[in-house]
RNA sequence: GCCGCCGUGGCUCAGUGGUAGAGCACACCCUUGGUAAGGGUGAGGUCGAGGGUUCGAUUCUCUCCGGCGGCACCA
């Protein structure tokens, strides 16, 4: 039979040939490095016998569909790891490959210790080193189900009890190990390799439900080769040093505690940050004629049982009790309020679209174990805003919008933007024609602004289909920040209106929309973006002048008076300390310039900037230094 | 909220059934030194909170609170 391969070429092999013959037939080396096929399209096991005609590509450790297989067989030399050093308390669950590694769950009476974790590691080692031939098999339904109740691996059988009727119920074999898989897997547990390790002990409810059993998750990582596996470990330890939490507690610009689980007490230097970004983005938001506003943040319980919150997400929210059995809450989020200020007057076709702002304290009462530094928090602040505005304007409103935000991500070095669309989910307000309409307006919307976005189904908003912008950080992880929600179903629960051209009144549709997301949010993904490392313009200390002896004290003094009236927000550092010292210890703290005055500076009337993180630097008279740093410590589009 | 781990001076961490240590930071003194740690001395902790076991608990145990890693959740 004949047998076409990637390059076109075509091979002439006996009937009945697999994939390890075509490999054989090729090369030694090949047949070395494959670990898999792609046959017309499907990856399938090299012992997959091929038919004539078949177009063939031999997939090699080093293809990048490789690491998926790769990942699921590390996962499987786990599980079978697992079966036989806790066999007797263990029913293993699934294991599939995710991003940059893979995880297994199993049911097991006893806690994984990290001890547990290195014999593991260990006895994974030693199956590969045991090249035990991994094999698949094809089974009855009923004797798989019966074969795993047999065994004890109940979850097993529920599994293959629940597979659609028609499917192939498929077993892999290696060693005495046996497990339900749909494949395809390397030809033996050599093919493997060795460049895994395992990361993680975490908890993991059966089957993602957390009215199901918690079960044990094991997560690892897996790549083709040791360089590959050293250079995750290395992001990750990356990962680790950019840490918000922790560069948030050097800089001094934050802390968290618990008296206020979930809420941020900002120290001057994170405050500094936080208010660059609010007065940066009113600038946008004022060029790009939105209007700001200011609700409050206690509100009668009637308001968000009319607007749906009440009934929908309720649980979330704060609630205080006033006199006379009055209950408030505290608004977990702007929009029930915009659209009070919005009610206030008539307003007619000709105040459209209207673009109302607000910086708005939130308050959400999250799951004690959802918080997580600056990224999830019970109390922060959006830069939120509602457009309101006629069915005819989403479309530009949404592409004026989209512009508007990705302008924003590239001030702060985001060129990297993920579109995802999220249609109905499951618990929602409206009804279905609503939704349509909805759906397809901001579909359109999208396409027209001219951006491709992937989509997320049943993700979207209880009120409506939803845009999510996801940015991508320095150190190429993603972050969502940015949303666009289409709403048609809150101007009719409180009653918006307007008067059209017609005369008659109309529902105006609420766009719900945020850049930043939450402030606090982005203050952690910038700390992480540029590892504490701000931009002059939003760094808390621009610059510290210090003097090598105390002979420039008095000089200094006049610079910093100087640098203080130019707007630079600058320290003084006059201490008893050796110079070096005095710059480590502001290098440390990352400050963006240190300005060194000595003697010679004080005589000829100059400064010294020494950039962060280099050797080299500049002499300037003071004037162009101030000059200099002034220029730089502007905001991007500032005028 | 669920599973596991953790909670010791300002910070990072060690340690023990007989009420505690290190480094850095801090204070004072000496040092006036030109680009990433000069030296000395000193002060500082009811070992997360509350019960229990014990002659005695920071240590063992339980409950609670908080943090961390996930899961679930995320308007």
């Amino acid at each position: 039979m004949n047998i076409i391969l990637k390059d076109g070429s075509t091979r002439t092999l006996n009937q009945g040939a697999t994939g390890l013959d075509l490999a054989t037939a090729i090369s030694k080396s090949l047949l070395k490095d494959a670990l898999v096929m792609r046959v017309d399209g499907a990856l399938l096991d090299l012992t997959h016998p091929l038919h004539d005609g078949a177009q063939v590509e031999i997939i090699t450790r080093s293809h990048p569909a490789a690491l998926d297989v790769i990942r699921h067989d590390v996962a499987h030399l786990l599980a079978e790891a697992a079966k036989e050093l806790y066999g007797d308390d263990l029913q293993i669950t699934i294991g599939p490959a995710i991003d940059n590694g893979f995880y297994y769950d199993f049911a097991r009476k006893t806690p994984f210790t990290p001890e547990d974790l290195e014999k593991l590691e260990k006895r994974m080692a030693e199956i590969v080193d045991r090249d035990e031939p991994i094999t698949r098999e094809v089974w009855d339904r009923d004797n798989a189900v019966a074969f795993f109740k047999s065994i004890g691996e109940h979850y097993k059988a529920e599994i293959i009890n629940d597979l659609p009727a028609g499917e192939p119920i498929s077993l892999y074999r290696q060693g005495n190990f046996i497990d339900l898989c749909r494949g395809p897997h390397a030809p033996s547990t050599k093919k493997v390799g060795k460049a895994f390790k395992l990361l993680k002990l975490a908890g993991a409810y059966w089957r993602g439900d957390s009215k199901n059993a918690m079960l044990q998750r094991v997560y690892g990582t897996a790549w083709a080769d040791d360089t590959q596996l050293k250079d995750y470990l290395f992001k990750l330890e990356e990962a680790e040093k950019r840490d918000h939490r922790k560069l948030g507690k050097e800089m001094d610009l934050f802390h968290m505690q618990e008296e206020a689980a979930g809420s941020v007490f900002w120290h001057p230097k994170g405050w500094t940050i936080y208010q660059t970004l609010k007065k940066y983005m009113r600038q946008k938001l004022e060029k790009a004629e939105y209007v700001e506003v200011n609700t409050p943040e206690l509100v009668d319980r009637k308001l968000w049982e009319a607007s749906g919150h009440w009934e929908k997400f309720g649980q979330n929210m704060f609630t205080v009790q006033a006199e006379e059995g009055r209950t408030l809450a505290i608004k977990p989020m702007n929009c029930p309020c915009h659209v009070q200020i919005f009610k206030q007057g008539s307003k007619s076709y000709r105040d459209l679209p209207l673009r109302m702002g607000e910086f708005g304290s939130c308050h959400r009462n999250e799951p004690s174990g959802a918080m997580h530094g600056l990224m999830r928090v019970r109390r922060f602040v959006q830069d939120d805003a509602h457009i309101f505005c006629t069915e005819d304007q989403i479309t530009s409103e949404t592409k004026s919008f989209c512009s508007l935000l990705l302008g924003i991500y590239k001030d702060f070095g985001f060129n990297d933007v993920i579109v995802k669309f999220s249609d109905r989910p499951e618990v929602r307000a409206g009804t279905d024609a609503v939704w349509d309409k909805a759906e397809e307006s901001l579909k359109k919307a999208v396409g027209e602004a001219g951006l491709a976005y992937t989509l997320n189904p049943g993700e979207g908003a209880f009120y409506g289909p939803k845009l999510e912008f996801v940015l991508r950080d320095a150190i190429g992880r993603d972050w969502q920040c940015g949303t666009l929600q289409v709403d048609f179903v809150l101007p009719e629960r409180l009653d918006a209106s307007y008067i059209a051209e017609d005369g008659q009144k109309h529902r105006p549709v609420m766009l719900h929309r945020a850049i930043f997301g939450s402030i606090e949010r982005f203050i952690g993904v910038l700390i992480e973006h540029y590892a504490g490392r701000f931009p002059l313009w939003l760094a808390p200390v621009q610059t510290v002048i210090t003097t090598v002896t105390g002979d420039a004290d008095a000089y200094a003094q006049q610079v910093f008076e100087k640098l203080k009236n130019a707007g630079i927000r600058t320290e003084m550092d006059l201490r008893n300390e050796k110079i070096s010292y005095k710059i480590r210890e502001h290098s440390l703290a990352k400050v963006p310039y240190i300005i060194v005055l000595g003697k010679q500076e004080a005589e000829n009337g100059t400064v010294v900037l020494r950039m962060l993180g280099r050797q080299d630097q500049l002499t300037l008279s003071l004037g162009e230094g101030i000059d200099r740093l002034q220029k730089e410590a502007q905001s991007p589009g500032h005028e």
